[in-house]
DNA sequence: CAGTGGTCTAGACCACAGT
DNA sequence: CTGTGGTCTAGACCACTGC
C-alpha cells in the first residue's frame, strides 16, 4: 500500500480512522469506482488491528453505499448513485417559528362522514370507511402560510373522531398518537384555483408549491393530506451526500 | 422480558434476527418512544449470545435511527423525526426513458467567460472563475421536458473547457468525470417567465417546478443548475421510513 | 462506586465463488 | 481447492454518568 492509509490520525476509535482513510480515497477519486479496497487480512497488517476491527470498518463503508463486496473476489469501490437525496420535510409550526414569526392556525372545516370512492382508493383501502375531513389554514403571524386538506382513516385512528385539534393542529396531533410510520411524498408546482387564492390571499393562477403526504402504519393508510403553500416564497431543501448517515 | 421477543425465527444471522425482533417493538408502537430497550448484557442472556452481537444489533438501530444510547441510563427508543425523507432526483434521460419515450436535447445556448460577481456568490468563491455557461432543453419525444440553465466552474473541471457536450448532456457527462461529490437542491414553485414559457411552449405565468443543485466535491463547487418542469405534469416522489437503510 | 456503553482482541467455523 | 467475506465467541480494558 503506498496510498497514505495511514495519514488520518486525529479519530478516536481505529475502526472509525480505518473508514476515514478509506472514504478519504473514495471522496477524492483517487479510488475510482470499481478500485479493489484492502481485503480484511490486509487491514489487520496495515492497521494491526484485529479482523473484526477490519470488518466493521468495511461493513460501516457498505452501509453508507460507498464500497460493495464480493466473497473471493473481494472489496471494490461502488458506482455512485445521486438519484437520491435527504429531504428536509417541514414541520410547519417549527417551519414557520424558525423564521422568527408567531404561529396559529384556523380550523375552516372540520366533519365526519363516510368516504367517497375517489377517497378510499387515495387511502387504498377496499372497505367502507369512516373518515374525518379538515381543512386548516396555518398562518405565519397574520399571513396566510400554507393550506392543509387532510383525510383521516377513523377506523385507523378512532382517538380522532372526538379530537378537537384545537391545541395541536392535526399533523402535529398524529404525531403524537402514532409516532412511527411511514410516509410518501408528492411534490409539485400547481396554479392556485379560485378557493385556493382566496384563503391564502394571493393571485388566482399563482404558482404554489403542493406537497401530497400518505401515511402509513404497517401497511394501513392512517391519513393523506394535501399542502399548499403560498406562491413562491416557499422552498424545500434537500442534500446528497455520498456519507449521508450519521459518522 | 415478556413482550415476545423471540418470535422472530426465519432470519439468517442471529444479529438480524434481534435487530428484527426490536424494530418489530418498536414500529407496531409496543416500545413507545422513550421505552427501555434491554441492554447489550440482558439480550446476551435472552438470546443466549456474545455481547458482540447484541451491540451489533443495536448499534445497527442507532444508525437507522430508532434508537438512542447513553451510559449508564442504557438504550431508549428514539423520538421518531419524520422532518425528512429520501427523494428521488431525477436523473433526466433516465426519467424520460421511464416513461416510454425517447430522449434527446438540445444545446441552446454554450459560453465560455468569467464569472459575474453573483455567479461568484452562487459558486461560494471568493476569487474570480472562469465558467462555462450552458442552456439545455430536455426533449420527451417532441415535447419540452425540462429547461437546463447551468454553470460549470472551469477551474475546478478543466476538462469541460473543450467538451463539446454533444453525446452526453451536461449532467450526465459531469457524473462521470466527478463521480463522487454532495449536492444541495432547492425546490421550488415558479411561474414561467416570458422566455421560459416560449422555450417550454407553456403559457406565460404556467406554474412549473424548479429544482435548483449545487453540486461540490471536497468543498469546492463545481456547478450550480437550475432544472424547469414543464407545467404541472411534472412530480418528484419522496418517501419516509423508520427504517431506510438496507436491511 | 457500579452499571452501561465503546472498543478491541485472537481466535473459530462456515458459505460462497473463482480458478 | 483457496481466498474472501459473514458471522460468532468469550473474554478484556476503559470511559462516562448517575446515584
Amino acid at each position: 500500500m503506498t496510498t497514505g492509509l495511514n495519514d488520518n490520525v486525529a479519530k478516536k476509535s481505529l475502526h472509525s480512522r480505518i473508514i476515514g482513510d478509506i472514504e478519504k480515497e473514495i471522496l477524492s477519486g483517487q479510488w475510482p469506482p470499481g478500485h479493489k479496497i484492502p481485503s480484511e487480512q490486509e487491514l489487520t497488517e496495515l492497521y494491526s488491528c484485529s479482523r473484526m476491527t477490519a470488518n466493521k470498518a468495511i461493513v460501516e463503508l457498505v452501509n453508507r453505499g460507498l464500497v460493495i463486496r464480493r466473497r473471493k473476489t473481494g472489496s471494490h469501490v461502488a458506482q455512485p448513485r445521486i438519484q437520491t437525496a435527504i429531504l428536509e420535510i417541514p414541520d410547519i409550526p417549527n417551519d414557520v417559528k424558525a423564521r422568527g414569526l408567531p404561529y396559529r392556525f384556523e380550523k375552516l372545516h372540520h366533519i365526519k362522514r363516510t368516504a367517497t370512492p375517489a377517497e378510499l382508493e387515495l387511502l387504498e383501502s377496499a372497505s367502507p370507511l369512516h373518515v374525518l375531513e379538515l381543512t386548516v389554514l396555518h398562518l405565519a403571524g397574520n399571513q396566510p402560510f400554507c393550506l392543509e386538506n387532510r383525510l383521516i382513516n377513523l377506523e385507523a385512528i378512532p382517538e380522532a373522531t372526538d379530537e378537537a385539534f384545537a391545541v395541536l393542529p392535526p399533523g402535529s396531533w398524529l404525531i403524537s398518537q402514532v409516532p412511527w410510520k411511514t410516509a410518501q411524498h408528492r411534490i409539485r408546482a400547481t396554479s392556485a384555483d379560485k378557493s385556493t387564492s382566496e384563503i391564502l390571499q394571493i393571485t388566482q393562477g399563482a404558482a404554489c408549491l403542493r406537497i401530497e403526504r400518505l401515511t402509513k402504519n404497517m401497511g394501513v393508510c392512517l391519513t393523506h393530506a394535501y399542502l399548499t403553500y403560498s406562491g413562491e416564497n416557499h422552498e424545500l431543501f434537500a442534500e446528497f451526500e455520498p456519507s449521508y448517515i450519521r459518522s
